[in-house]
DNA sequence: CAGATAGTGTGCGATATGGCACAGTTTTAT
DNA sequence: ATAAAACTGTGCCATATCGCACACTATCTG
């Protein structure tokens, strides 16, 4: 499963849909096909270079971008420069959801965490198209109150939860949404999602390790166990994973 | 200003616009007139008892509450019983937003703070509305934004900041709610919405009182200097109060 | 009025984490 | 090949919180 591809050209603006560049969007190919035919011609595929910055705070949103591989994360940023994660988006998911009710403007930043690509499409162009499809529409909006929800549970665990709990959960959300056991983060970018230390991360990675959980090695991590990682992480993983489930099934 | 007016009564089916019953909700008072007639027959305006619970996380949401006065708070709550706030409502929002993308399940718990009172509306028949009422569902949708914006600032606050500059914080916010300076409220209270042990609110209050910045009696907090207030809090107010005036203007 | 209950002030030891600093190792750049 | 940079392992001290416990006071209830 060798989904590191570097297959995929950034510049030059390549059809959405066809050959060999699959879609892996959970929302694009939820919709119905007269809702593909307006909004697809408008996509181009893009990659997601690791620690490429899709947008951040104060920013007029100029793209939005359906996920379609890789990771990315939505980030709360002082104007210190200090930021925690509060959100987690991968191949299910879309950046730029202030669009969708209308805001210009990035309350977050989102960047990608491990590299992967995105159908990107123009912030303007989009929010002409939402009102000719209804399905997109509500999808966006629906997966916008499954982030909230996300947020929620966050703000929650991070004021609750210790941190080997929340870094368990770290690695089980991502590795979920990557469909991966193995990913390429260093201790310094884990700790700015946790918005902790970067030394309490390698601590509690290599108490991880000898447990048998996972191995780490320079700039990878790989769950081994992954029933103890479970174990190891607090509630929030099952209640975010469970309401996301809730949803695609809900969601007809 | 004696707000804690025991005026209205609640089972008796009032009529939501008429007489002495005024209107405060900010986004009942922006509807166009057609929206207005659409919806209003439908409000029937309830008291908000302190501590009243408004849905439970897991619940099927029934009703939905245009809040028209008082305090009602967002919390996550985990299965063990702990909990922390997330967002806070006054008479600028609406609770049941789930309810506004399709969905009919809290994950939430919503509890009245502050008593005071709200247009409630039966959620299905809500629903039902909204396709008719355009304005309506902008406005929802965009509150619905604003509120995410704000459990985000709370989910890095909740990291990063101190118990005094949090519950700095939270009077602030519950005092621009409420249009007054003085807080109904116990040390016990205060502390599960901060998600810390009671006796630091406490100890925190203590030094707020010393700095004679509040007093506080039994049950009762009261903001003396805000401006040395605004300056104990973290930047999350600035920010977040930022963001709810942002929307106010670019609302139209 | 008396007893019960709820709310507050305070203290103490345990601990998780923060801030910082440095050495050792792997990778990248020139 | 050598230097520079990035990453990791580790340690030490300071401190904010936690968990808990107990005494004190205000308020409610009968």
């Amino acid at each position: 499963m060798a989904t590191k591809s570097r297959v995929l050209k950034s510049s030059p603006p390549s059809v959405a849909d066809g050959d060999g560049n699959q879609i892996h969007n959970q929302m694009l190919l939820r919709l119905p096909s007269q809702e593909r035919d307006l909004l697809f011609p408008k996509l181009e595929l893009v990659r997601l270079k690791t620690h490429q910055v899709l947008h951040e705070p104060g920013d007029t949103i100029k793209s939005a971008y359906f996920v379609n591989s890789g990771l990315v994360s939505i980030l709360s940023i002082f104007p210190d420069g200090k930021g925690v994660e509060v959100g987690l988006v991968g191949k299910e998911g879309f950046i730029g959801l202030p669009l969708v009710v209308g805001f210009r403007t990035a309350p977050t930043r989102a960047i990608t965490q491990i590299e992967g690509s995105a159908f990107r499409v123009d912030g303007e162009t989009l929010v002409g198209i939402l009102r000719q499809c209804p399905r997109l529409e509500a999808q966006l909006q629906q997966f916008s109150q499954i982030m909230t929800m996300q947020v929620t549970q966050i703000a929650a665990c991070n004021r609750l939860h210790e941190v080997n709990e929340r870094l368990a959960r770290w690695l089980l959300m991502s590795a979920d949404r990557l469909g991966t056991n193995s990913l390429a983060l260093t201790h310094e970018l884990l700790s700015q999602m946790l918005g902790t230390r970067r030394s309490s991360v390698t601590v509690a990675a290599g108490m991880f390790q000898k447990a048998g959980i996972i191995t780490h090695t320079r700039g990878d991590v790989k769950i081994i166990d992954r029933a103890k990682l479970e174990e190891t992480a607090c509630e929030c993983y099952e209640i975010m994973q469970h309401q996301i489930k809730a949803w695609r099934s809900e969601a007809e």
